[in-house]
DNA sequence: CTAGTACCTGA
DNA sequence: CAGGTACTA
């Protein structure tokens, strides 16, 4: 039986790429909650599916060595389940993993975005913002992955009102259940996310709430079903031509996608890198590192907190906040702060601060003030029918 | 535009 | 309650 490549033990079947740490830091890009896919399968080696190959990617100081599995699951490996005939225009995208070192290399440069000089942007998100320089000395080399669209939304789905542990293990599922198998190493197999139309199935919806989707089963079904049905295959792929507010807007009219999940997969797989996804989180770090304070003492994350938090962070660090809001979001992730050294001491302080909540420092923010005014999402839904130039491949 | 509530499930 | 969204007052 196939088993996952250590690169100690067989370093000649590896290949590597030229990438320094402080460029990219797997251990944090793949677990800080962007993809759910990866899994250090052994010390420092993380193995994943992207691009439909399965990988095991591990680093040292300057190289990003990467290994690719070529043997599949044999035969059978279509997903349990197909009675559509769109299957077919779709396998079409899904090329056989022909090992091809210049692709693969391609592959990973694109997929970590490794033209984007990261070590450069810290140094103006440290000059603009001196808690960020706190951070930054530790937190180095956390990337903005650019994820598969459809993947990056569909994941992101099962995200609310819930918590990483749990997401990761129903995106397993999902693509256990419903995506083609690629292959098996030690007792794990390894599946390619599902396809649009396979997410479509009339009967996806009672599946998934079997295996524990709860109520964004639906949310599913219909997202892809909406999809297909009024835009068609190469409809999200697309929105990465078009300008951030209106790629939201158009994820927006999906079910079960609001302004949280929208940013989220404009950020993490449609090129907008401006875009900063704010959550419960996310505010908790607006308003206590950055003594940022709504206007009228909101109590809920309302559409306007979302709005005033995005460009207060987008003032703060420019056309990338989105890639800085990450940093942030990592370094507070309970399973990262034994990273944490003397900053957590401030960390501390911090804390206690906010339970004084003492002083309140009243930021200014421009606002522009004209949103415009939204239907409910019955009936926009046919008004997103933005035409969109598909990708020319 | 804000506030409240239901929605699945497992800690 | 947890890294929300949809719907209603």
């Amino acid at each position: 039986m196939a088993r996952h490549a250590v690169f100690s033990s067989g370093a000649k079947l590896w290949r590597s790429l030229a990438c320094a740490k402080s460029e990219l830091r797997l251990d944090l890009t793949l677990a800080c909650g962007q993809t759910f896919r990866w899994r250090e399968t052994s010390e420092g080696h993380w193995t994943g599916v992207m691009g439909g190959r399965v990988w095991t990617l591990t680093q040292t100081e300057d190289t990003l060595w990467y290994y690719v599995y070529t043997n599949h699951a044999g035969g059978k490996n279509k997903p349990e389940k197909t009675d559509s005939l769109r299957i077919d225009e779709e396998e079409a995208q899904s090329v056989p993993p022909t090992p091809d070192p210049k692709v693969e290399a391609e592959m990973l440069r694109d997929y970590f975005q490794l033209h984007v000089k990261l070590g450069d942007l810290y140094r103006e998100w440290g000059a603009a913002d001196c808690h960020f320089k706190e951070i930054a000395d530790i937190f180095t080399g956390v990337r903005m992955l650019r994820q598969d669209p459809t993947e990056c939304l569909f994941s992101f789905i099962c995200t609310s009102n819930n918590h990483i542990s749990r997401i990761q293990g129903m995106v397993e599922r999902l693509c256990q259940a419903l995506g083609t198998r690629l292959c098996q190493l030690d007792q794990t197999s390894y599946h390619d996310f599902p396809t649009l139309s396979s997410l479509a199935d009339s009967d996806v919806e009672e599946r998934l709430r079997d295996l524990g989707f709860g109520y964004r089963a639906r949310f599913l079904q219909q997202s892809a079903k909406q999809i297909l049905d009024t835009h068609g295959l190469r409809w999200l792929d697309g929105l990465r031509n078009v300008l951030y507010l209106e790629a939201r807007d158009a994820l927006r009219t999906l079910p079960g996608v609001g302004t949280k999940v929208a940013d989220c997969v404009c950020l993490m797989a449609l090129d907008k890198s401006e875009a900063v996804p704010v959550d419960t989180h996310v505010w908790q770090i607006a308003k206590r590192d950055y003594k940022f304070t709504a206007d009228n003492r909101q109590k809920t994350l309302t559409e306007k907190v979302h709005r005033d938090i995005g460009d207060f962070f987008r003032k703060l660090w420019g056309p990338y906040a989105g890639w800085a809001h990450s940093v942030l979001f990592c370094s507070d992730l309970k399973k990262f702060q034994n990273l944490r050294g003397d900053t957590s001491l401030t960390q501390s302080k911090k804390e206690e601060e906010r339970e004084g909540e003492s002083k309140k420092v009243k930021i200014k923010r421009e606002l522009d003030g004209h949103e415009k005014k939204r239907k409910p999402k019955a009936e926009r839904r046919k008004k997103a029918k933005i035409s969109v130039k598909t990708e020319e491949v």
